[in-house]
RNA sequence: GCGGAUAUGGCGUAAUUGGUAGCCGCGCCAGCCUUAGGAGCUGGUGCCGAGAGGCGUGGGGGUUCGAGUCCCUUUAUCCGCACCA
């Protein structure tokens, strides 16, 4: 029998489906271990190549540590929610579920086809009612959430309604979106709706008036993870800011909590820098600046107190609400007319041209230490959503203050002796403070410390962290999400009750926006909550009694992959997320392989999704993924041909310098080696059908260039043609062999004869010429032996490690000296197999099963080696003589550095070698090399 | 601008973590077997040189008996953040 890897993979994936073979229980002889992939946006181009590169690497390790005994969580989901399905929908007029459900089974066709161990019984979709119920209730508990500092964690309402009866807001130390003061007395007089208003400031999640990212082009607000350089990251459209009412989250809440927990995760640094960075501590101090003729005071948030003496104006942010208040009447037209220019400016334009724009609003307020009138200035450079709004500006010690200064011939005033700031300013943080009162003489270091001791003793301000991270947008304008378990009642939001989830998404006859503007729910016909009914009724029943309005946006997309981790514990629980001896099993995810494009994302927000979850006693662990992947983008090659402008007629790559040509995409289906076949191009391209084309030595030649894997590029494999082609078996493991799993890297199939050929050499191993099942009970020679026991040793560390790529090169060179050797022995080959199990699961269940191994090849335990074996054969190592002189000498393993040191001694050869030079001393590398230092 | 990473044959990469640089694979060359083949097998293959030999891990410097690996410096590429006060 021939090695017929599309009968062995068929057979091997149906007997694993009908013995359910990797279906999990909870089972607490075993240890636990949860190995977890990113689920896939099941998109409609279905599965490229690059997707199954983590899988098949978390699929290595699971099979891996299942045969180490571990009870091993591997589950796969999808991650159903989304903007394409959506506007797809809108185009076509195609429910987005169906779409959405079609490209599922389409996925699970190609998954399915690459021997994957996921317990399937587990599956999640984030579309599904039966799990969003549980995004819909985590959301009604950050409703009732408030997060308190001293405790550190997310506390009920309830509670802080009594405090607030009891103490009013002293003494408290919470998160809040605008600080606020009042005594018990006051809150008592509140009516309901005014204190409902208060509570809002508080909640966890909350209705507030936030500038947002609005993508005009999307119909939606985007969180900022999802804009990048003024523009949508899906779709490119331009993103304005603008103040909306809208769902927030209060992740800035647990900023700190986000920051310390990166500490102990086992992520990469760069992955954890990039979060650092989100997050954004900085350790500072606010102070107020009292404006003159008015009651206002300016608070401000410096990292640089240091420098107060050398604030000689302040900018406000063109949002900034004392603009309006500030403005003089004098200077009133020449502000109006600043904001609506840069009103008109898109984000874009603002970071493109980094012209200084201003105007003076005619406002002085009053430096709190030298007591000089400062004036006020407003300018676009200054952000509404950082800090306070506005800032001091001190342009000696601040690049954007100086131009600005500049720019409007505003004083500069050096604080540090001998800078020189006639040409820039002074930004470094070292020196001796000069023009600075009670602060000369220290230096900048002591200055900033003495400084804010100064402002907190003299209650001018307080110490302060501030934060970057802001809070998250939790509203969108869209169909194809979950719905928000709210409905309002006198334009206050109140959250359905928990019995009644899930919320389910209605039918509405488009998926556009309504002529009124509202989001497409404002189209359901029926969606209103009956609170007496507790049901969703007719929109149109809605009446001041007890039928109120529901809420027509939806959840973002990671609303839910927030939580989705956690209810693979417990998929079908309907009680919970995940029932609590489930979750205390399970705990958290070992292993997670994923994309660095989530770093920011999804990352972050499923990191504080957990916290709350973890502080309301819904899940055990505070951090939901302990270590973490990140495997490399794989990228497309693309071709080009090339076509002389304004004519039709395409030119060969090495001839297209004589032509003026344009770059045309050209499907890599239709290119072999870079060579064209021109026919196919013809007839792909209807409008090149009768091109001319310019040849060299008689064959089109395309042009390549590594780009991102997409279909616009016509670059994209499809692994379905290689596991048609090749084999699954071979698929894993070029995929592995392709180079270190973070690396990004382009896909190029030419290497795939070369692991192919492998697993053929592997075969023969097992079966003969003629394809009969040839394997000896001749007991192995030592040197058989090592070599296997050598190969165990290293694909074990490798695995550990993470390091695939050359694992795989391992179990080649493994094949290639049997081979050489000839060795087809039971002992050898039965090890060997189980060893290659991770990597081709369905070739070694086919050679297991003609070894008579048993049942499953991945049930046996993984082999593992004898240090002793490796240990006592002896090894020729070389000798030098500061490096210089060298000569062979065999010396056997595992001997000290004394033994060495004697036997080098007594050894003629070295005596030669010193030639009656001393010995300094001697380096002894156990199995590498003798080094004598004289 | 700030932060992080990377740099090794024609190509993807490896190097027991400071110890003979280039394992494994692709490609290429030669041979065998078949020969219509982009099939299979065996051997060779860092560069220069006929040879002895010399040179080689982006460039320059350093530490060391010994550096791809450590330190300083510089260049290039990629990624993240980007008016964050």
């Amino acid at each position: 029998m021939e090695y017929n890897f599309a009968e062995v993979e068929k057979k091997w994936q149906q007997r694993w489906r009908s013995d359910n073979a990797y279906r999990v229980t909870e089972d607490a002889d075993r240890p636990k271990l949860y190995v977890l992939d990113m689920f896939p946006y099941p998109s409609g181009a279905g599965l490229h190549v690059g997707h199954p590169l983590g899988y098949i690497a978390s699929d290595i390790y699971a099979r891996y540590k299942r045969m180490q005994g571990f009870n091993v969580l591997h589950p796969m989901g999808y991650d159903a929610y989304g903007l394409p399905a959506e506007q797809y929908a809108i185009q076509t007029g195609q429910h987005p579920a169906t779409t959405t459900q079609q490209n599922i089974a389409r996925y699970r066709e190609q998954l399915d086809k690459i021997g994957f161990s996921f317990d399937w019984s587990r599956e999640v979709r984030t579309c599904d009612p039966a799990y969003y119920r549980w995004t819909q209730w985590a959301f009604i508990r950050m409703f009732h959430s408030y997060y308190c500092y001293d405790a550190q964690q997310a506390r009920p309402v309830e509670e802080l309604v009594g405090v607030f009866a009891q103490q009013g807001t002293t003494g408290l130390n919470v998160a809040c979106s605008e600080e606020l003061s009042f005594t018990a007395v006051e809150w008592c007089a509140k009516t309901e709706a005014e204190q409902q208003q208060t509570l809002m400031r508080y909640r966890l999640a909350y209705l507030g008036e936030a500038m947002v990212n609005w993508c005009a082009a999307l119909g939606t607000v985007l969180a900022n993870d999802e804009v990048a350089a003024g523009l949508s990251v899906r779709g490119g459209h331009p993103v304005e800011q603008r103040k909306m009412r809208q769902w927030c989250l209060r992740t800035s809440a647990y900023a700190q909590r986000l920051l310390d927990g990166l500490d102990s995760l086992g992520w990469s640094e760069s992955l954890k820098e990039t979060q650092r960075g989100w997050i954004g501590r900085s350790e500072g101090a606010e102070l107020a600046f009292r404006v003159k003729n008015s009651d206002v005071a300016l608070e401000v948030f410096t990292t640089r107190a240091d420098t107060i003496f050398g604030v000689t104006f302040m900018v406000l942010a063109p949002e900034s609400g004392y603009v309006a208040q500030l403005t003089t009447p004098a200077q009133r037209q020449e502000v109006d007319a600043y904001l609506e220019a840069t009103k008109r400016r898109t984000e874009r334009d603002r970071m493109a041209d980094k012209k200084v724009s201003g105007a003076f609003t005619g406002a002085y307020a009053t430096n709190p230490l030298t007591g000089e009138d400062i004036p006020v200035w407003v300018s676009d450079y200054v952000l509404a959503g950082y800090g306070t709004g506005a800032i001091m500006a001190v342009p000696a010690h601040d690049s954007r203050d100086y131009a600005f200064a500049r720019h409007f011939r505003l004083p500069i005033v050096p604080l540090i002796e001998g800078c020189d700031v006639s040409q820039e300013s002074f930004d470094a943080k070292e020196g001796v403070m000069v023009n600075s009162g009670f602060l000369n003489g220290l230096t900048v270091q002591q200055a900033i410390q003495r400084a804010k001791e100064h402002i907190a003793e003299t209650k001018l301000g307080k110490v302060k962290v501030n934060y970057r991270l802001r809070d998250a947008a939790f509203s969108r304008q869209r169909y194809w999400g979950e719905p928000f378990p709210v409905y309002y009642k006198d334009g206050m939001p109140h959250t359905l009750p928990e019995s009644c989830l899930p919320l389910e998404l209605p039918s509405v006859d488009k998926f556009l926006p309504t002529e009124a503007g509202e989001p497409p729910l404002g189209r359901a016909a029926a969606w209103a909550w009956d609170t007496e009914k507790s049901a969703v009724v007719e929109t149109a029943k809605v009446d001041n009694r007890a039928i109120f309005p529901l809420e027509l946006s939806t959840m973002p997309g990671f609303a839910g992959s927030s939580a989705y981790f956690i209810r693979y514990m417990d998929p079908h629980n309907p009680r919970a997320l995940a029932g609590k001896a489930p979750n205390a099993y399970w705990r958290s995810v070992d292993l997670y392989v994923g994309g660095t494009e989530h770093a920011t994302g999804h990352l972050i927000y499923s990191r504080f999704w957990n916290k709350f979850l973890y502080d309301i006693g819904a899940t055990c662990e505070d951090e939901p993924f302990r270590k973490l992947v990140n495997q490399g983008m794989v990228q497309g090659r693309s071709s080009f041909v090339y076509r002389v402008v304004g004519a039709n007629h395409l030119v060969s790559a090495g001839l297209k310098d004589r032509y003026q040509t344009q770059e045309i995409h050209v499907d890599i289906s239709l290119v072999d080696k870079d060579v064209l076949d021109v026919e196919g191009f013809r007839r792909w391209r209807p409008e090149f059908a009768d091109a001319t084309f310019e040849l060299e030595d008689g064959k089109y030649i395309c042009g390549s260039a590594v780009e991102k894997m997409s279909k616009s590029m016509y670059n994209v494999v499809n692994p379905d043609d290689i596991v048609e082609k090749y084999g699954a078996d071979t698929l894993r493991l070029y995929e592995m062999f392709l180079g270190p799993l973070e690396q990004a890297k382009p896909w190029d199939t030419s290497g795939i004869d070369g692991v192919h050929r492998f697993l053929r050499k592997l075969w023969r191993l097992f079966y003969d010429r003629q394809g009969s099942f040839d394997v000896s009970a001749e007991a192995p020679t030592p040197q058989e032996l090592k070599v296997l026991h050598r190969t165990v040793k290293k694909v074990r560390g490798d695995i550990e490690a993470f390091s695939l790529n050359t694992a795989v090169s391992a179990l080649m060179i493994c094949a290639n000296e049997l081979t050489d050797l000839g060795c087809r022995k039971r002992e050898v080959l039965r090890p060997l197999t189980a060893l290659i199990a991770p990597f081709a699961p369905h070739l070694a269940e086919e050679l297991w099963e003609a070894l008579g191994g048993g049942a499953s090849v991945c049930k046996v335990p993984f082999p593992d080696f004898d240090p002793a074996l490796l240990a006592e054969s002896a090894l020729e190592y070389p000798i030098s003589v500061n490096g210089k002189l060298r000569f062979k000498k065999t010396l056997a393993l595992g001997l000290s550095k004394e033994e060495a040191q004697q036997l080098l001694l007594a050894d003629p050869r070295a005596e030669a070698l010193l030639g009656g030079r001393p010995l300094k001393s001697f380096v002894y590398v156990p199995g590498k090399i003798i080094n004598l230092v004289c």
